[in-house]
DNA sequence: GCTTGACCTTCCCATGGTGGGAAGCTCCAT
DNA sequence: ATGGAGCTTCCCACCATGGGAAGGTCAAGC
């Protein structure tokens, strides 16, 4: 399988297939008698992996530990939820920075009228005349 | 003033207000005889301003819009308003995206036992033994 | 006057995760 | 044999920010 193929199959694109070669997050891929970087069952498995992570928005740092404990057969599910537990905590820290810019900006955009007229009180709070905000 | 005190007053970093600078988002700071940056209270309304609105998470491309609507006396508030509601909207996307991270993550971290032993939901539904998820 | 330390200048490099594209090689179907 | 798709490596870009080196400047204290 060709990395094109394995990209397709994974959904990891062929240039971070590189890369994640590249940084040591992957193992160095079987080569063809051309050069070009053969995947098989395994490696897909490991692309998915990865993937599927990156879609729960963990770091490739995060992964690479995830990774480890995938491979060690012994691991204690404490430490896999251990750093569940730290990510989740991070979203939440994401999640509360994002939803308090929300309300904040929502409650600019709700007073000002949007019409033709030039005062607006999304530029006042932004310039600091703090009238409502 | 220095750019230090205007880095203090305004919370902007003087990396960073240089920076604003040569991507000329700021204009040209004045300079003392020995080439030191000067700022006065029209510079340090402007830095304010940009604080203000990277707390809202406006991009910095963006703030570069609503500093030409801000100068612009004659602006409609229009078209202040159609950016910030642009930028709700991303914010709204953002918020959901990290929300089903969060929400799908939780649920794992649920179903993880986090014990010594070595089976672990949490794995298994990255490596897509999908059972319960 | 001279030293010292805090401040300023410019310049380059790093982060994280991803993409674009050039130059050159390989493979396969026609 | 040719053409196009796919592969290789290499460098550069984004966004926003920080670190740090090498060198100039300023003010306070001796």
């Amino acid at each position: 399988m060709n990395i094109g193929d394995a990209a397709k199959a994974s959904g990891v694109s062929a240039k971070m297939i590189r890369h994640y070669e590249s940084i040591g997050l992957l193992p160095q891929a079987g080569r063809s008698d051309a050069g070009y970087r053969q995947y098989g069952d395994k490696d897909l498995r490991s692309l998915l992996f990865i993937r599927r992570s990156r879609d729960l928005g963990f770091s490739l740092d995060e992964i690479r530990g995830l990774l480890e404990l995938w491979q060690d057969r012994a691991r204690p599910s404490r430490e896999v939820k251990a750093l569940a537990q730290q990510h989740l905590a991070f979203l939440d820290r994401k999640l509360e920075e994002i939803q308090s810019m929300k309300q904040a900006l929502a409650h600019l955009v709700s007073c000002c009228h949007g019409d033709e007229r030039p005062d607006c009180p999304i530029l006042e709070s932004l310039s600091g005349e703090s009238s409502s905000v």
